[in-house]
DNA sequence: GAACTATTGCGTTAATATGACACAATATAA
DNA sequence: TTATATTGTGTCATATTAACGCAATAGTTC
């Protein structure tokens, strides 16, 4: 039980020194996005307690940026460096924190928290979204004392808190977001093929599109380099393999894919 | 200078008991933005001391809701009702907040602040955008210390810390936002005209549209009543006047103007 | 290796939306 | 009464979108 005592130890650093260290009050909560198999995936931790799933979260360092909290809780479950992380939205009702989840979590270790410790006062969090490339991630690299886990975004349950909440209001933005602004390459391999793409917006949209208008506007963007290769293995005719033009996706993600007005 | 000591007491308890009554290192700033003589106005309290300008901003209490305090600082500097308020963004850069500050602000009301008072410590702030008919707004009527008043978004100057960011960042979610939701029926009065509702989006667009086209578009929004009256004393033609269509304009906001993909 | 199948690349057509502009109507001012 | 600026309404060319057709082809089946 050496990973135990570890841990117990890291968690009694938390408790007694944490208010020093962090901001109170103050989290920030990841949406973790991936996909996989034509299924958007959201990163998620277990908790031991209650068979319940978390999100990836943590505290802001008293002098820390929010983005860099974000990005630090972001590498230390994925090890993906490049990762588009955006906040979305602050989810702060007053009963959102629960003083006996924390409890019990600790109580695990044999840890109880002193009612007036600051991990148990009401707790404000920011919401971030991430979006990477799902075969990117080794899991195994994680460092936690969680079991980290892919979990279909279609199929949760039992999550902590208000985090499916958080996770719902994730998708809305990433939706609203699919409009005008270029989505992708952070969700898939460098090189992929066009109805991959395709599926990952029906997928994100809940929607399908017909193939041909799709790949009409998505090519109309500009933001896309056509390969000479093609990706062969699948049973089929072979799609050719593209990838995305990094100046003008990054243009595109600043001004956005229309002028609209 | 009866009304200097009362909010010299006020200061004090704000001082001493603040870290009881409200959740420390958060704050809520609200930008409020109102239309008035084809100009964008931001609602902004002059801090006395350097000539500077702040946001309406205000704490929130340890069991009170995120929106319901932004909603609470509206109240105050506004007295409207039923605004149109979004969080937009959350601004956390470690050195955003400035010790001095607070301290040149209490220092004229003879108040020095211990420098581990709560006040002093990093404060990360919510953003809020609201959306308010100018012409509702009564100035007098605000509750504060402060002189309030209307200022020109074109023509900001002397904002206090990073405000400006914060307003221009407000201002950039307003114009994304118009290309999606329905915007105008908290910024214009009940009835107003086709050519007012015209210059205000020409106002938030900086940008010169289209007559004609614009009505066709807004019309085929399928939000807006026309009425028989018309809006006369304007020296030519009378335009007829509109209202919004609250059910419709209220299912747009929640589903938004197009269907897009 | 020929036929089959599901999928891809590329294209067409009709409907719809958009951009640019013309002209008549009219509330006030001169 | 006339002049003027502004509004209401409409047109037309062009661009964009939705819906669908057909040939090409990688792998499978026989």
């Amino acid at each position: 039980m050496a990973k135990s005592i570890q841990i117990s130890g890291r968690k009694k650093i938390l408790l007694e020194k944490g208010d020093k260290i962090y901001q109170p009050g103050i989290s920030v909560d990841c949406v973790i996005l991936g996909f996989h198999e034509n299924e958007l995936k959201v990163l998620l931790l277990k908790v031991e307690q209650g068979n319940q799933w978390a999100l990836p979260g943590g505290f802001i360092k008293k002098n820390e940026p929010i983005e860099n909290a974000a990005y630090r809780v972001l590498q230390e479950r994925t090890g993906v460096q490049n990762i588009f992380l955006q906040q979305f939205n602050v989810f702060g009702a007053p009963d959102r924190s629960d003083a006996s989840i924390h409890q019990n979590r600790f109580l695990e270790y044999g840890i109880k928290i002193p009612k007036d410790n600051w991990l148990l006062q009401r707790f404000i969090t920011i919401g971030f979204y991430a979006l990477i490339d799902y075969s990117e991630v080794n899991l195994k690299d994680v460092v936690s004392d969680e079991t980290a886990e892919w979990m279909d975004m279609n199929k949760l349950s039992n999550l902590m808190m208000d985090h499916a909440e958080i996770v719902q209001k994730a998708l809305e933005t990433l939706r609203t977001q699919l409009a005008y602004l270029p989505i992708g390459k952070n969700l898939l391999p460098k090189k992929f093929t066009m109805p991959e793409l395709q599926k990952l917006y029906e997928t994100i949209l809940n929607e399908k599109l017909d193939r041909r208008n799709f790949q009409r506007k998505l090519l109309s963007f500009g933001i896309l380099n056509r390969l000479t290769e093609t990706k062969k293995g699948g049973a089929h005719k072979a799609a050719y393999l593209y990838t995305f033009n990094e100046k003008k996706y990054q243009k595109a993600l600043k001004e956005g894919l229309y002028g609209s007005w």
